[in-house]
DNA sequence: TTGACATATTCCCATATAGACATACGATCG
DNA sequence: CGATCGTATGTCTATATGGGAATATGTCAA
């Protein structure tokens, strides 16, 4: 088997920095095509496939307006991955093994004013 | 171009399921190969394979004890994903109909103190 | 040493890209 | 109507995959 298709799901849609890039773009509001292409310095066609992409996993949403296609964020989609990666965080968050020192020094070097829970 | 290596980074590492499976596994703690081969049901080469994919984005790391190698989840490859998808976050927590007023009201309050949801 | 065990690597294959390029399609304008 | 704009789709290619199977590598035990 290959590897799973690029609309298998949003892990794999999102894969692509590409992919990620035109979602941040669309994160500002809804755009046409064209805008996107101007933004990211891609190709049209790429643009349009990339976006057929996110379109087929429900990342984003497209609406007609006139000859152009307005294209929106749907970031419901992207849910899924994270719940998936909050379980991680606190991995990073509380990780207290050698942090001590590492504490310390933020302590000193950044001086916060209300970090009072420990 | 094909698509980018499952190697290149940890976005398109963690995009086949069973490589998050692996992840999910290792959340518990350190563990065998063969343990993982028991846990998943996958077979054991498919299992090294993945785990090696995961060494070399940084997502585990690995330590020989004996003729066992023992794996563990290094969280903090992971942040990157989380930074990204964390300015999405909001977009679906407070997705109301309206959400013109929403961005409003965020345009006013503009103030770090947000812990008034609900 | 031999053998059992734990894990990694290699070879093969079907599949699916991302990008470049050309072109098709639909809407609007003149 | 024809021309043009905005966008989508099709074709081609290089590349890399995940899985299966076989095998290599390495470690310990008897």
């Amino acid at each position: 088997m290959a590897r799973a298709a690029t609309t298998a799901d949003a892990f794999n849609a999102i894969a692509e920095a590409r992919r990620r890039q035109i979602l941040d773009a669309l994160a500002g509001g809804e755009r046409g095509v064209n805008d996107l292409v101007a933004s990211l310095d891609l190709a049209q066609p790429l643009v349009s496939k990339h976006l057929r992409v996110l379109r087929e996993v429900g990342l984003v949403e497209v609406r007609e307006d006139g000859r152009q296609r307005l294209y929106r964020l749907n970031a419901e989609s992207l849910k899924p991955i994270s719940d998936w990666i909050k379980n991680y965080e606190r991995l990073w968050t509380q990780r207290l093994d050698r942090l001590d020192a590492v504490l310390q020094e933020l302590r000193e070097t950044e001086h916060a004013d209300d970090s009072r829970n420990e």
